[in-house]
Formats: structure tokens, sequence, C-alpha cells
DNA sequence: ACACGACACTTGTATATACAAATATCAAAA
DNA sequence: TTTTGATATTTGTATATACAAGTGTCGTGT
């Protein structure tokens, strides 16, 4: 389905105009798509993002800013992203001995088992949409959208 | 900057994984670089989104369910962006007369006068992104995107 | 005519996000 | 030692979004 049927348009559109709504479109089918998958874990995007950021952390404790530069959409809430989790006992919380302004974010093992849970279906979930493409294609799609943001 | 440098990542991530996370990347790029252009007119972008897609229907009124099927984020919310955009007169609302559970929507003159104003700065924005690619890349961006999506 | 399911839209409620202001801590200068 | 500016995080408030339930209208069959 092209770009101009999915938002029904009458006139024509340069490249420059598709590429973009190319690009916004794309990424909500993605979004939609993982939110299916993990709306039975009772988290949200955002939040499997921190949990995975905590992972790649392995055993060395976070602090805010760090999970904050780490993800994606600069969200101006990490410390209530993390309550959630909190809550929900995926993570520890604790002030820094060594700089009482900083906040040591630890992922538990019941965040790391949720995250062992999912993974198949995250891996899946990659695959389904990369399958579409030839690994060559894969690559050049990597390096145009990497282009694209040059100097943004 | 790769997607890697992006995100802080330590560990190899493979192609699939790699141009979901340029995807969703690039298009907060995008949208951030957008918000800035319409912060001074006090409208958000879904809200500039409809506004566009009421003036693509050249006088003829919307209704509701036409504003949702043409927007990119299927946003549950018509009612209220349209409510938004009502009390800034940059649109109408009227019961439609030939079925009374619809309800016609029509860009006002306002409405048409703050895109008008808004139109060089949206094309100047999309150029700034498009001028990163050669005319070709830009084509194939756009076909690679539209092919990474079948099926879903 | 009236009952019924489908349709178009609205509203309630809970949650998420954006932005700015507030709080607490630290490091370095006066 | 006190002050100052920078850093790290939290909180308040307004707005946005998601999802489900509610309201009014229509078309169809009986």
């Amino acid at each position: 389905m092209t770009i101009e049927e999915v938002i029904k348009s009458t006139v024509k559109m340069d490249n420059a105009k598709k590429v973009i709504l190319n690009i916004m479109y794309t990424q909500n089918v993605v979004q939609d798509h993982f939110n299916e998958l993990i709306k039975p874990y009772d988290l949200s995007g955002e939040q499997y993002n921190v949990l995975r950021i905590l992972r790649g952390q392995k055993g060395k404790p976070a602090n805010m800013c760090v999970i904050q530069e780490r993800m994606l959409a600069k969200t101006s809430n990490t410390t209530r992203l993390v309550d959630k989790l909190l809550l929900k006992e995926f993570v520890t919380r604790n002030v820094c001995p060594d700089n009482r302004r900083k906040i040591e974010v630890l992922i538990t093992q019941k965040g790391l088992d949720v995250l062992k849970e999912l993974d198949p279906k995250v891996d899946e979930h990659e695959k389904a949409f990369a399958d579409n493409l030839k690994p060559e294609e894969l690559l050049f799609l990597n390096q145009l959208l990497e282009k694209f943001r040059t100097n943004k």
C-alpha cells in the first residue's frame, strides 16, 4: 500500500513530502504492531525500552540521566516511567551513595524474566518486518535513514 | 550518527533490529523538528494534520470518520481534536442535514490563512531532510519503506 | 408502526506526555 | 565557611491519548 493510498490523497505529492509521511506512517505501523505484542504484559513501549536499557547495563546500575539519554524518544519523564516499573517490581531504585543527587536503578530478576519471555516474540516481530526485504535492501534502508537524518 | 551511537548501544545488533530502531528514531527526529516549526502557531502536529485534510477537501465538508481515516495516526479522538480547532476558529462544525448522525467539518478562512503562512515553512522543513539524499535515493527510500510494511 | 442492529459521534476515565518550576546535592570560588 | 552556579531528579499543571461505554440516528425486517 503506497502512502497515497493510506491517507487517501487525491493530489500528487513530491518525494520530499512523501518520504516524511512514509516514515511517520511506517513508525506508526511498527509501533501498533509492537504494542499488540506487549499488551498482555502490562508494559508500555517506553517501559519496555527502559527495561531493555537496564538489562544492557549488565548488573551496573543506571541513573536517570543515563536512561534518558539512551531512550529513543527523549521523554520528559523518566521518573514516572521508573515509578511504574517499581510498582510492578521490575526494577529497584536507590540513592547513589557516592553522589546523593543521583539515583541507581537496577533491573530485578522479575524484570529480567519478563524480558526473557518477551525476547522471542520481539525477535519474531522484528523478523516479520525484516523478511519483507532482502538482506542488502535492509542494509541500504538503514543507510538511507541515517543519511536522511544528517545534521538533525 | 548511526543508530548505535544514538542509543549508545554497546552490543552488536542485527539489521532487522537496527532498521526498526532507525525508523522509530528518524520519526522522532522529524517530529521534533516539525513541532519546533509549528510551536509559534499554537497548533499540535495532529491539529495541523486535520487542517491539512480539511483543506484537501476543497470546500467539501468532511465528517469525523473521513478525517479519522485520512490521518496517519489513527487517533481515537477526532472529536476533541476538532474541538480544539473550533475554539481557535480554524474550523466550523455542523450537523449534516442529510444524515443527522454525521458532522460536517469545514476549514475557515482563518484556518486557510494559517496553513498558507505555514506552507513555505513546512516545505523548507521537508526539503531540509530531503536534501540529504539524491533524488534517486529519495525514491528508493520511499519504495523500501513501503515494501517494509508489506502485509502489516 | 416498531423493534433491532449498525453506524457516527461523544463522553468518562485512566494513563501518558510536555514543559516549567521546585528541590536537593555537589563542586568550586570568594 | 558561605555563596554561587551547575547538576540530577522530582513535582505540578496543563494537555494529549487510549479504551470503553454511552447517546442519538438510521436502515431494514417484521
